[in-house]
Formats: structure tokens, sequence, C-alpha cells
DNA sequence: GATGAATGAGTTTTCATTCAT
DNA sequence: GATGAATGAAAACTCATTCAT
């Protein structure tokens, strides 16, 4: 992706911080920032604490770090995902069949991402939260596109706001991988992506002109 | 619940109990719970140090309190909402505005709420998250109730298992208050309950059974 | 010499904080202030170190209270000295001895006033460099002030400016006193103050008028 | 001093030394010896710190070897000057406009000279306090040479112990430098050395034979 | 029963020194 | 011989918890 020559001296420091970020992300996703000490992820990536903060400048540092290239990672797939090839529904399928994969194969960073981007979380870190979330407000813009052009091109009757949608729908992915996080027996992601599609297309569809959904609700 | 007859006394221990807490959930509310000093709610409620750990056994039993308590409010409150009279459109648009009405009212607990219920907690503190899920997982399964309800009866059409429409419809009100949460005024949370509701009813009611939603699917 | 009413907690508070301050010093003065660890303070004062800074915000603030308290004592002591009874002979003679006996009676606090007030303290905490070397500068003043009522009531011979011949004997008596710190035995602090007064006075008194010293020089 | 014939490669370490401690120099007299990391001085001196190492066994070797040159240096030109031509009273002028010169060409270094030879230096740094102290000690003895030649040919009046003399007017001199050093513009060091002189000279010298300063005292 | 001073284990971070390249 | 990445002991400081008054 970048510029590849590097030295051996360069490539050995990325993978000496690959292993660090590997090491810290377990623990945190383990236990969450504050109960993870600096010296636990030196053991655990098998460094010297003094050589982690050759690396970061500190604990702070190297948490912004991880979350970053995690979330920029993410984005990243599902941005693909989504501005791929297809008409508007293959798209949301592909984004929420990625989306599982990508939960799937990341559950440790699931877990940081999830705190970051969901829930309150309290990252008083200077700018962090700033940052992430708006990564976030522009991957639901993307999501919110594809809507949008489901609209203009009538294969989506128009139910609501293209952001509200993309909200809709990224919180309904979550949601059910949240569920499968905590019990991915009982709770499995559905292999299918129009489980999911489906509790928001079934009406969605300008095909379904005939009906009088809209009608009943303004009776009440 | 309990037997009504407290001593003045039992009233009054109960009255700090409960200023303890909502010192503690203001700050918690503010900074998170490792980012906040028994030092710092003993100040806030005026109560000496001492006398914190004469209520509570520490710090986390105080956090674990407050959490349970709070939780067990909202779930009682939301309970009620869909558990009231009307038929299930009803009460689930009573349950949209009540969850609305909560949130606006409790946001310093809201925080704390989302943080625990949604997001990957960290809450290592043995069982809490376990109690609090539990407790989530029952309303869940209220709210589903209503859906049942409305498969049984035939208001709603089967679009899915009524367990995965419970989940759907609280992680869209969740995003919007989320979305709210950050930016009340770009994101005021939806006056007509409809609003969020019809992202699942505009074609979940069993009177469009003319449309064809789902054969275009199957041609797929 | 403040308001004596202290409760019993505040006096005792009071000693506590000579103890650290006592345990301090000691440590201070065989060691200087970058070899002295916190942990050390604690030990020596047989404090916990959580107590230590209960009473002082961190070692550079101990160190400053520390300072500070011991220069003033020493600056009120020797300013007393010079304004008491007696004409100015005498008045230096006296602040000579007063000084002999404040050195022998706090030699460990001495070697750190030496290391403030002389020499080339890298203070560079902020500002008692600065404050230290004013309450010096007034203190030289006032001695100055003493050879300038010799020299108006004619007991002194004006040969050379009052501030000069204060910085000139404050030097001595701290040129015999780091002597004497040095080796007790081999250079013992004159008993008798005209040893070292008779360094500047043998030609500062009037009464020479005869003599052709200066002549001497111009000559030369 | 050494024999002459040093290799290019000899050479070549001793321009790279003097690199070194001339960066190390610098850094110590603005920060002090503790506030100074080896990595600084290697990097204001341009060489990998493993090199530092090779010339000096640690940070402590490179202080000493620093102020061990410094100090000799400005001893043997001190030397020097009341060592060279001239009656007692031009060799100390000379001694005092000197120091002067010495003083003014080597800020950085008289920091340290001053933290070493006056106040209570700190040099816990085994022996380092001592050598340098004997070396100053011989200086002084030196200087004190001077004003006993100068009784015994009858040039000085003996009002006090040779040596005495000798601390006296160094510490004078010290005392105008320091002044100087923290207030060039309001101390500046004097121009004409008998400003200083004088302050011993005034009575010091036998030509006043005829006055009864030392009587005025008896009769005290 | 309430109080808050005292405690000390545990945290983040620095930096002199080593040694494989 | 020079290099600088890696090391880890040690420092300053915090804060949950205890217990004598």
């Amino acid at each position: 992706m970048e510029g590849r020559k590097l030295s051996r001296r360069q490539r050995e420091r990325q993978t000496q911080r690959q292993e660090m970020l590997a090491a810290a992300l377990e623990l945190f996703s383990e236990k969450g920032y504050h109960n993870v000490s600096m010296h636990e992820i030196a053991a655990r990536s098998e460094f010297a604490i003094g050589t982690l903060y050759k690396f970061f400048t500190g604990k702070e540092d190297l948490y912004k770090a991880l979350i970053r290239e995690k979330c920029e990672r993410f984005h990243q797939v599902l941005t693909e995902a989504i501005e791929g090839a297809g008409d508007e529904v293959e798209r949301l399928r592909r984004y929420i069949e990625v989306k599982g994969a990508v939960f799937r194969d990341n559950v440790p960073s699931i877990r940081l991402y999830l705190a970051e981007t969901r829930g309150a979380s309290f990252n008083i870190m200077a700018g962090l939260d700033r940052e992430i979330r708006e990564r976030y407000a522009q991957f639901l813009d993307s999501l919110a596109g594809v809507f949008e052009s489901g609209f203009r091109n009538g294969l989506f009757r128009p139910i609501g706001r293209s952001f509200h949608l993309a909200v809709a729908l990224d919180s309904l992915c979550n949601a059910f991988l949240v569920l499968w996080l905590e019990d991915p027996e009982k709770h499995p992601y559905p292999e299918d992506p129009d489980t999911i599609l489906n509790l928001l297309f079934e009406g969605l569809l300008s095909t379904s002109e005939g009906r009088g959904g809209d009608r009943r609700f303004e009776s009440h």
C-alpha cells in the first residue's frame, strides 16, 4: 500500500510494533483500558517495558494507536463492501456478510471497537473519541448513500431518511453481533443476510405499492 | 416489596444511601468508573469516606449497587410501558415514547446504562455484567412477547422471529438515542414514535399480504 | 509567634510535619536533592509514603518548604543580630558570632543553605532560587545598612560602597565557615570575631587618617 | 606534559573526547548534573551513545573528567597569575584580573566550578569532591604564599594569618563574581582590581604604622 | 456510629548501561 | 570500532481501604 522499500530494520520495527499492539489488544479487550498495566503489556508482548516506550509515548498513545488502526481497517473493509459492484440490495447484503466475517475474525478488536463507537465511552483521551466518531459518521454517510441511491433509482420506497436507515441497519447488525458475541451458540449471526435485511425490507421495497400499511397508522 | 415499617433510623439510612448513590452517579457519568475516586464521591456527597464504607463494601460494590438500581428502574418502567393497555402497535409506540422520556430525564444514568448494556463492557466486576445482561434479556423477552402476541392475533406479518424483532426495535431506539445524546440539536429523538416504528412496520403489517417483496429476494 | 490556639490535632500535624522535614533535611544534606527518594524520606521519618503526600504535594514542594523555612529562620536570626543594640562594630561582631553559632547548631541545614545562596544552584524549581536570593539580597541590604550607618557617624572610613562591604564581610564569614565545615579541627571558626573583622577593619576605621595607603597605590 | 607523539588515531580520539566534554559542559551548566541524560549528551555531541561509553565508563566518569579538567585549567591559569613577575601587590592585582577574565570567558564552566568549590556540593561521587578541594587547597596555599612573602619583605603588615588572607581574598573575588553572574548589569566585576584589593589593603600595608586601629578594638 | 488520617501496594514513566550487529 | 535498540531497576505519585478516636 505504501512505498514498498522498507529496510530490514524498518520491517523489524513494524513487526515489533505489531506484536506490541497485538499483546495490548488482547489485554485491553480482556480487561479494559484501566485494568491493564504497561508492565502487563510488556510481559505479554515479551518486550522490556522500556522498549514499549520507544515505540509509544505512553499508555494512552499506545491505546490510541491501537484503536485508530483497528477502526480504520474496519471502516475501510466495510466501505469497500458497500462501494463495490452490484445493485443496492446486493451491496447491503455484502455489507452484512462482511461485517459478520470481520467480527468473527476479530473478536478482541470488536470489543474495543464497540466500546468506542457504541455505548458511552469515557475516553477523556483528548480527541480519540471525536476522531473515531467522526470516522464512524463518515462511514454512516457512505451507507446512507446506498439507500439514497436506492431511492433515486426506485429500488427502495422512501420510508425514512436515508441516514436513519443507515443508522438502523448498522445498529441492527451490531445488535445481532453483540448477541452472537455473548453466546455464539444461542444467537448465531445469520448466515443469510436477508434475515437481517428483511427486517427493514419487507416494506421498504417499492414494488409493494398496493399495500396500505401507512394508511393503517394514519387511522390511529 | 419489603416490609413498610422502617424505623426513623432506617429511613435516614436510606436517604443517606441515596445521596451517596446520587453523588456517585454524577461523577461516574461525568468521568467513568476508573477516573473517579472514593474521596471524590465522599466529598461530593458530603459524607466522610469511612461512612461510605459503612454503606458499601467498596468502590465496586457502590458501583454495582448504582447500576443495578438504575437498570432495575429502567426495565421496570419499560416493562410497564409494553405490558400496559392497548393493542401491540400502541404498546410498541408507548415503549418508544417512554424510552425517549426516560433517557431525556436520566442522561447521567443513561451513559452508564449504555456502557453496561451495549458495547463491550469491561465489567470484570464479577457478575455484574451477567446480572445486568440477564435482566436485559428478560426485558427483551417481554418485548418479544409483544411481537409474538401480534403474530398470534394477526396484527403482524411473521417476517422474522419475535426475539429478533425485539432486538431490532430496541437497538433501533438505542441508535437514535445515542445520536441524540451526542448532538441533541442535530439528531433529535423523534417526537412521533412511528418515525422509528415505520422502519420495521412498513412491511411487517399483515395487511400488506398482496405485495411481493419476498419473492423478489427469492428470485435473486 | 502565631495565634496560640492550635487544636491538639493541629499541633500533632505540626509535629509530624516537622518530623518529615527533619528526616528530609538529614537526607538532602547527606546526599543532595536528586539522590534522595520519597521512599527514603518516608522510611527515615517513619511515615508511610502516602502520608508524606498528604503534607506536601510532591518532592519539590517538600524541598521548597524545607529550604524556605530554614532560610527564613537564618535570615531572621542574623537580621536580629545586626539590628540589635550597640555601635556598628559591636553589631558586626555579633553578626559574626551569631552566624558561627547558627552554623555550628545547624550543620545539615547549612549545607543546603549554602547550596542555595552560594555556588551555582541548579534549582530549576520554578521560583525557589529567585525567592531565596531575594531574601538573601534583602539581608545583605540590612548588613550594608550597618556599614552605611558607620560611614555616616564617622566610625568607618569610606573605603568602598557599603553594599560591597556587606558582600565582603558575608563572604568572608562563609569562607571561614566552609573551611570549618570541611575540617573543624584544622580550620576552627574564630572564637574572636575580630579575627575576621580585622581583615576588613585594619584600615577601615577612620582613626587611621594619618596613613598613606592609598597614595602608595596611586604611585604605582 | 605528555609525550608529544600522538598517532593520527590518538589525535582524533582526543578531538572526539573534547567534543563530548564540550557538549556535556553546555548541558550540565544549563541544567545541572541530574537533569541531563546521556542521550542528550550523545545527541548534542553528535556521537552515538555507545561511543560515549567507549570514552567514559559512565555518566559519573564523564562528569568527573569534565570537572577535573576545567578545575585543573583554572587553577593552572590562576597559579601562573600569582607566580609571575612583579611584587606581591602586582601579583594579587593580576590574580583578581585574571580570575575576572577567566570567569567572563568560561561562564558555563564557572557554574560547575562554583558548585564544586563553594557551597555544599553533594558530589557523593566518591572522591571527586575531595580531589577538587585538595587542588583548591593547594591553590589557596600558593595564594597564601604571596601574602607570606609580602609579610617577609615588609610590604604587608601582619594583620592575620597568610592562609586566612588568601581565603579572604579568594572568597571576596568569588562573591563579586557571583554577583556579576547573577546580574552583570547591576553588579559588574570591577575593572580596577583595587576596588577589591582595597577592601583588604586599606590597613594591611605596613606604611600605616602610625595608626591605632588595633588599640581601638583592644579598648572594647 | 461517624470520622478522616494513615497506609502501602501498585501505576506510569525515565534513563544509565549493555551488547549484537 | 561505532552504533543505537533493548533492557529493567528505580523513581514519583495515586488511591482504595482500614481503624483508632
